[in-house]
DNA sequence: CGACGTGTTGAAGGAGCTCAATCTAAGTGG
DNA sequence: CCACTTAGATTGAGCTCCTTCAACACGTCG
């Protein structure tokens, strides 16, 4: 798998969505300490239980969040792209509360923990974007947790293709009508709360009503404003368009 | 509603938890300018879409966050007890997603967000526990959707009620298994992705198998070991038990 | 070619929902 | 102290969305 530029960048990129960065925090970040690992599809990445020392970060390819339950459910939390910083969380508690694992073929960079809490509080810009990401995935989290226990099947499945639209646009892996979903039935049941069953019938409804039109791996939305309707999806909660002047108002006060 | 001591105290004690805090370290936190401000309850505290330039706390009472789905349906995605931190997550990111409210009468502190910020990178042992507080909230909004994605009613409902009570234990507010719950049926069914009808069977089908015995406000749990068996129940995403010396290896090594 | 992972389809069953009625306790006003 | 009100708890009956079980189809890859 080849990689273009340096690792890193993906994730600069991103937490310069976040936070103002100057020149020298940019560089601190790329001068960031890593070991680049490459993962293969389904392999695990973090394991509910370990103590990882490093933070983990996408640089390319899919990743996933898990939880298994008692009678052997599974349930995606989270699902991630590169760029994402996959496991800040479970690096920073010490103790994992769930699995990280890769969709597909992934490039996974590995950075010691103590450099990421260094260079977030030495450079409170790139500390609050950090903290300002780990915000936005726990507001992820939250309409997740509203998609699954207020919404049904079809609205669950809009709503999810609508999000993986914008993402992957915003991280510039897609359009917001025309990405790449490699994922099984199985997989994007694990992360509805559904079955696999119902989840095939539910994507043959999207496409028979004319929403949708998928392949294998792809996903073209065809009309996204009724798809939008039927999920129930407003954006704001990916906190993408959010002002960052601010936040910038407590850093210049003393920093 | 009379309040002992510092009305900070209960954040501070929290944030102890997370991490070691020198006197001065302490002594900050205290110093931090609030507003208190009773809250009645059912009263809104901040309202999705606003834009909150203050943090807030939870002094005394009980306060949940919520959404409203398209349906109509609402969706209690967190619960939180005297201590908690309500509203980090709004304030940072500028723009509300989601509501939070009291669930009973209650004693808010609010502070500038840019105090906050401040506290948090003057002194990193301070930001870092806030850092890790808002990580612990993201993963028991983890361990939620798994709840409600992938357990049975009765599962859910038991789940809740250990959670609460190694919550409300660990808070100083309660024991284990004797703790305020004053919530009703409706308002769990909304947190537990149920209708009240099902919760009310459900908590009757718990008392009858002599796991829980209840009154309107306040819970029982009769026998621990089964109820945290048919909850599927494992403490370790509250992190409460964790070992922070991790943790002081990053502050130690540069700051 | 056979095997396996994934998608597809049908039929039957059930967990939880909807609708509707009744009950209870805690106000509230007189 | 008692009618009156009201929010919440309780119970029943029927229904539906989604699951479970069971085949079968399809493509890929050894």
């Amino acid at each position: 798998m080849p990689h273009m530029g340096h690792p890193l960048l993906p994730m600069l990129r991103k937490l310069m969505k976040w936070s103002k960065l100057d020149e020298a925090d940019q560089q601190a970040v790329l001068d960031l300490p890593y070991q680049l690992r490459t993962i293969r599809r389904y392999d695990s990445i973090v394991h509910e239980g370990d103590h990882p020392d490093r933070s983990c970060l996408l640089v390319e390819g899919y990743a996933y969040r898990h939880k298994v339950v008692g009678t052997g459910g599974r349930q995606i939390l989270a699902l991630h792209v590169a760029g994402d910083i996959v496991d800040l969380q479970n690096a920073l508690l010490r103790t994992a509360d769930h699995n990280v694992q890769a969709l597909t073929d992934a490039s996974v960079a590995f950075i010691p923990v103590a450099s990421v809490v260094n260079i977030a509080f030495e450079r409170p810009r790139v500390g609050l974007a950090m903290w300002y990401d780990t915000l936005v995935d726990a507001s992820i989290h939250r309409e997740w947790t509203a998609n699954i226990g207020r919404r049904n099947a079809k609205a669950r499945m809009s709503h999810l293709l609508c999000e993986f639209g914008v993402r992957l646009e915003d991280a510039g892996l897609g359009t917001l009508c025309r990405y790449e979903l490699p994922m099984t039935q199985e997989e994007l049941a694990d992360a509805l709360g559904l079955t696999s069953i119902h989840v095939n019938r539910t994507l043959k409804e999207l496409d028979r009503e004319g929403l949708t039109e998928r392949n294998k791996k792809s996903v073209f939305i065809t009309d996204w404003q009724r798809l939008a309707l039927a999920g129930d999806f407003d954006p704001a909660y990916l906190h993408i368009a959010d002002e960052q002047s601010g936040i910038a108002v407590g850093l210049g006060r003393s920093i």
